[in-house]
DNA sequence: CCTGATTCTTAATAAAGCTTTAAGATTTTC
DNA sequence: GAAAATCTTAAAGCTTTATTAAGAATCAGG
């Protein structure tokens, strides 16, 4: 199995120590950097597949270069945001960045999204058209407007049931189990509900397929899971 | 899709070159000027959406400045202020600013405000009518006039609730959290109190609904937000 | 600067909507 | 046919939004 390499970055040595334990402990390769400066220059010369990132360091332009790499090369980026205030503020910003922890973060939950976006990254499988819209047969997810239509018809879902469209369908085609379904969509590091991810993987046929006893969009895989089709 | 221009204006060359990578992440063009005159300048040169100004700089600071270019023409300014006291912001908005933020800044907060301003600049989602108006349905908002009709009568407002009204009909169709609303309306970095956005949107749908318990404009998604519909 | 009116916020309670749990039914695979 | 996996349903538990009222803050006119 392939080793995958994250670039810690924040000014305080501390915090970056202490996720260099967890990262290698998830077998994770770490390069670590204290400045915008040094992010840039640990990029150029290792193979990095993610990157954690503290929003609020003193020399800013060294975090906007690193945002700058970014866009070159499209890494995934985690934000580590220092108040809890701002989650809302950068969840809905159109950011760049892929997903945000607040500090104080429960590491648990850290590794879990750095988990999720290795698999986001190289799990990728999705015909993106513009603005964002991501299409399959008669599916269109409009992921700005947060919008789900089937057939041109507007499906009203749930923050949950969104959750779990769009995690299908930004992976197309791609079978995934349901705890991976729930790590995921939840967020969380471990799946132990057993059940929950089947009653709303129901509730979303009964809004998407015409007979949710035989769904002609969200299919199931025997023994192995869930997966929305490329058409 | 048309391309914003962005005039960044700063006598720190580092937070202009900052300015000028986030900015170009989300899309904008960007001109840079570092002083009052070389500002006024390039608006004689170039086609600018918006304005990012220093209030403290040498030659000409960033409120004579702002005075001049309003004079001329009415784009959005955003003023960057190194002081948090208040005078600055009520003298910047006095003098014609449209928002400001104090140093030292959270770039994705500035982000922010620079995205609702071109929102509010273009009001792109919405359906805008000569002089300003904009229009859903039977909602129909002259910010010119600061008035707010339903078919066709006048419906008074509080201060507080035609600013809520103002940003959802500059974003139809665009869910915000309450948290969001709070924060563009109120002008505050983050949303503390419990419940004061829902006593205002109450309030609105009093004044604007038939039944302001099955909402037809001002309509909640649950989970996520509040939204007004393009009709 | 008072004073009264308007507007805003806070808080407490109610209602609505969503998620999870649990338990039995059904389907698939071997 | 038996075991394992998935499906289905309903109800309990939880979160979010709605509603109301009272007190605090703000504003305009004297």
């Amino acid at each position: 199995m392939e080793r995958f390499n994250v670039l810690v970055c924040d000014d305080d040595p501390a915090i970056v120590d202490a996720l260099e334990i967890y990262l290698k402990h998830e077998n994770y390769g770490v390069i670590k950097a204290y400045s915008g400066t040094q992010a840039l220059q640990a990029l150029a010369q290792h193979e990095i597949h993610l990157i954690l990132l503290d929003v609020m360091m003193p020399e800013m332009d060294g975090l906007a270069a690193t945002i700058k790499i970014r866009e070159e090369r499209n890494i995934p980026i985690i934000i580590i945001s220092a108040k809890s205030e701002d989650t809302d503020k950068i969840a809905g910003l159109n950011f760049g960045a892929d997903d945000y922890v607040s500090k104080p973060f429960n590491p648990l939950e850290l590794m879990a999204r750095v988990k999720s976006q290795m698999r986001r990254y190289t799990a990728l499988g999705s015909i993106a058209l513009k603005n964002g819209v991501l299409k399959s047969g008669g599916l269109e997810l409009d992921r700005e407007a947060r919008e789900l239509r089937v057939d041109g018809e507007i499906i009203r879902l749930t923050p949950t049931e969104y959750g779990i469209v769009v995690f299908l369908m930004e992976n197309l085609g791609h079978v995934f189990s349901t705890a991976q379904i729930y790590e995921q969509v939840w967020n969380e590091p471990s799946y132990a509900a057993e059940n929950t991810v089947a009653v709303h993987i129901r509730r979303i046929r009964e809004k998407i397929e015409i007979n949710p006893g035989e769904p002609k969009y969200l299919k199931v895989v025997w023994g192995i899971g869930y997966k929305i089709d490329k058409y």
